[in-house]
DNA sequence: CCTGGCACTCTTCACATCCGAGTGCCAGCG
DNA sequence: CGCTGGCACTCGGATGTGAAGAGTGCCAGG
């Protein structure tokens, strides 16, 4: 265990590395922040830190640097949320409310984040699972072909062509268009299939192939968009990295690329609350210099998508957390408006 | 005018350069390429070449590197376009073949660009102006609250949302529906204002109101979504740039964030057949280093959006304008098929 | 347990030196 | 008149040396 004084030096540390991109050495320390004691004693607390793995030098002869480990422990147990002051708070909800369609309010919310932490912003849509069905339409583009259009409470939409066995007459079209939303108008996406499982029974014969052919691709449409979307921004802060950012920025230029990756890296993340994964701690390798801040957000009390920030491990954590969670709750809230 | 041996030597000094991005001297070129004449005869080029403004030196007494003057006469005069090979093509043509839907389309694209090239790959989505309409849909969300799609013929779907200044039925909703896609299915989108002027005439006064709103609401979308969008790949071979690229990466983040400023980039190329931009060609001031190869794409004979790549003065031109060139015709085809 | 002192280690920077690639120029040759 | 070989010159990059400075670890004393 730490004695409360070793914890103050290395939240010291952090703060000083944070803020001067450098190894910070035992007499900068008491001379910027007023400890109580002197350089020497500060050098003793340095070493049982390093032993416990905590800080580390670059090389014999130069200051202490945060580990992955101390930031973890500088995350945990000596940092706050720094709250977001109240004129940002407002500059926040203005630039959200300007917003026209689900498409602003993301790229809008990217623009917002990046800015505000300077750093490369994340924010995937609201997901299609989590959601309800507002609304499906049917269109008849051509005698046996569909348009079949879905509209989510989130204000997604989602189309997809769909190719008919057989000629579909305009009444059957209403027909089905009827049925299907008295069913799942207003249900959860994950209650569909079971909802719409032997709707094809109430057609006649001729009509079945192609009821069965929209059911299926309406299905398709509520899985495959599980493949979630991301809106990236801010990347031109990765120059902000550090005097290595040349080394650095490639993997995570890679990482941003691969939707994949982060959306496995965000789905990993925890449910509630915000996670931070500091380096190493983040599975792909490529954004092992890198941690991520991420939160869920939400129009209800549920989460239905996630947001956040992907920085150096050097970042101010408390800033970053603090403005991650204020635009994750501004952007809920736009979303229940609209 | 320069002499034809000359322009060999340019044309020398250009293909070594983008080879080994390093200054050129004469004896390495005698070396390389036979051109029949002694280092100090190419000298004696050189030195007239650098008085035209086609070459400089870093400094005295180091190899020659091409201006953007010099690559400009290179790709006019000196540079065919290399076409792709017959592997390649059929590997463009069955990676473009397997996308589902537009943004597919357009992702896929993006992607191949970027591969083919190892630069970074912009493709604009294809334009409203120039598109026809193939339907136009309206949904009862609310007594009072309308949902306004619009399909367009290269696939793409816009939605609005519409308030309804009165309650409007599902009678009059099916009528305006049916009234409004006989007037503009399948016409141009320049074309619409014109022929749905006076379809609120043929309503109740009740149900006027709505109509105007739909109509307004229509027009909007259609001068609204000429702000074209933009998708943008590979941006991790930024880091291919050079030695100094940690030096420009960053305004080209930052041009590239700003799609406004790639759009119009983009706009200013010229309308038919490729566009080479290079250096301080390019009107914005954070792609003085870069060069941008663009051309426009379409599904029938005319290009409804433009696609290309941006990368480094010192790129490999003919193979970069021919993988522009494929990929923008296998593009036009796969759109002029769904 | 804290403190001041001290010897030690390494990095960084400035300065000097050397080497070689590449140039420009010139006289000579076809 | 244009090409060529020769030659002196320039300048950047690599290498080496030395001094300065920051920081550490350790120890003896309060």
């Amino acid at each position: 265990m730490l004695s409360e004084r070793r914890l103050q030096v290395l939240r010291a540390i952090v703060q000083d590395y944070v803020g001067t991109e450098e190894p910070v050495g035992s007499k900068a320390l008491t001379e910027r922040h007023n400890l109580g004691v002197s350089p020497a004693t500060v050098r003793n607390d340095m070493a049982a830190l390093e032993d416990e793995g905590f800080i580390a030098q670059p090389h014999t002869s130069a200051g202490r640097i945060p580990t992955d480990k101390g930031y973890r422990l500088f995350v945990d147990k000596l940092a706050g949320v720094k709250p977001m002051t109240a004129p940002e708070r407002r500059a926040i909800q203005n630039f959200l409310d300007g917003a026209v369609d689900l498409d602003d309010v993301v790229a809008r919310t990217v623009r917002l984040l990046a800015q505000l932490t300077r750093q490369v912003a994340v924010v995937q849509y609201p997901s299609l699972t989590r959601s309800t069905v507002r609304h499906v339409e049917l269109l008849s583009l051509a005698p046996a072909r569909l348009m079949l259009v879905l509209i989510t409470d989130t204000g997604r939409v989602e189309q997809r062509m769909v190719d008919c066995p057989a000629p579909f007459g305009e009444a059957a079209l209403a027909d089905l268009r009827a049925r299907l939303n008295s069913r799942v108008a207003g249900r959860r996406f994950s209650d569909v299939p079971r909802l719409v499982e032997d709707l094809a029974d109430a057609f006649e014969n001729e009509d079945r192939g192609t009821v069965t052919t929209v059911l299926s691709t309406l299905l398709e449409t509520l899985v495959e968009e599980n493949e979630e979307r991301l809106m990236i921004g801010g990347t031109a802060n990765l120059t902000r990295f550090g005097h290595d950012f040349p080394l650095v920025i490639r993997p995570v230029l890679e990482a941003l690329e691969e939707q994949v990756v982060l959306l496995k890296l965000l789905g990993e993340a925890g449910d509630s609350g915000m996670t931070v994964r500091i380096g190493h701690e983040n599975a792909y390798e490529g954004l092992n210099s890198t941690s991520v801040v991420s939160v869920g957000y939400g129009s209800g009390g549920e989460a239905v998508a996630k947001l956040g920030v992907v920085g150096p491990t050097r970042m101010d954590y408390p800033g970053t957390m603090g403005a991650v969670r204020a635009v994750a709750r501004y952007v809920g809230q736009i979303l229940a408006e609209s």
